[in-house]
DNA sequence: CGCACCATGTAATGCGTTACATGATTTT
DNA sequence: AAAATCATGTAACGCATTACATGGTGCG
């Protein structure tokens, strides 16, 4: 799946598998992330594959870069993928959800300070996504102006995130309620 | 970390790999999930480590049933992960949106009609928590009159799913009504 | 007669993380 | 002087999925 990711951002330009972690970084890893070095051997893979090809470009002083770009066949493996439509709803892993679940003998106040710190947690999350993120997208949207579709697109994916943070704190503060009103002790 | 799914359901009764399966697709497969083959090799990893042990009840006609029980060792393992609180918020894979990221070169109606079938799951998905869950868990209280706490909690997971299913519907109107609205071709 | 259910497990493969290994340049 | 940034990669390990392998019972 990472690969459709990393084929993806060679769409728009050549990069190395260091700017394909940074920019990761900045745009998808709210909805997906990987590891620098898990990015290293999945374009290995791509190479193997023909998806994409790599250019040595020597510097000085530092490591030559690696420059990658996407192939003719990369594209097309991309392009089917994203025509193919997701007929099945992904199963999530939500930690927090799973303690809770069998957490009753844990006592009522340590059970309302854990969920006070992923309080915490979200609500700067929330902020980052009405921020910091759409200000990413502005300035991608701004230096790159023949993509503007995409910067529709991208927002769709930022909205996402803003709208599940909010719906995360809501239910923290319903759940904190129902636990303050119903559990003993 | 599916260890810890294991440890939690064995606290209410000592029970089969094959129940354990049976019991989580049931109660937490919407935040917590696993293949039948996985609960088998984990058992065996959490015996060898002493945090479950496991007894043979013959059987005629069908393969024996191997009943695995927490020792106090799990029980310990177990609450010692219940009360470390989860000091950050995890990283999730959303496959549509990345696929919706990098949509901008798939047409317009190529792009509803996906989002179309989304909604449509995600819709079967909300009514499955509010009618189906709720009864599985309605169901589990009154079996288990002594565990009304747990059947709180039990709730407010399941109350998770369906605050999330409302967000998702709601984002994908949003985000279908942007893409009809500011999209060309 | 065929399908679902009960019930166990192993082997191969893939995806992802952590740890290891190196080193100059730029910023604070 | 220390920390962050640029820049590459490999090796070991762990978690999870898919495929393989078996076979009786009960229901429609």
């Amino acid at each position: 799946m990472l690969t459709y990711a990393l084929l993806g951002f060679l769409r728009y330009a050549p990069m190395t598998g260091y700017d394909l972690k940074q920019i990761m970084d900045l745009s998808t890893s709210n909805f997906w992330h990987a590891k620098q070095s898990q990015i290293y051997t999945t374009l290995k893979k791509l190479e193997a594959k023909g998806q994409v090809q790599s250019e040595i470009e020597p510097q000085q002083g530092r490591p030559d870069r690696r420059v990658y770009s996407i192939t003719p066949v990369g594209e097309q493996a991309l392009t089917d993928w994203l025509d193919a439509p997701l007929e099945e709803i992904e199963p999530r892993k939500e930690t927090l959800l799973l303690k809770l679940f069998f957490a009753a003998p844990t006592g009522k106040d340590a059970l309302l300070g854990q969920l006070g710190v992923q309080r915490e947690l979200h609500q700067r999350m929330l902020d980052t996504y009405r921020h910091e993120t759409r200000q990413v997208i502005d300035q991608f949207a701004s230096q790159m102006p023949e993509h503007q579709a995409d910067a529709i697109l991208w927002d769709a994916t930022r909205r996402f995130g803003e709208m599940f943070e909010e719906m995360y704190l809501a239910w923290l503060a319903e759940t904190m309620a129902v636990i303050e009103a119903k559990l003993d002790e």
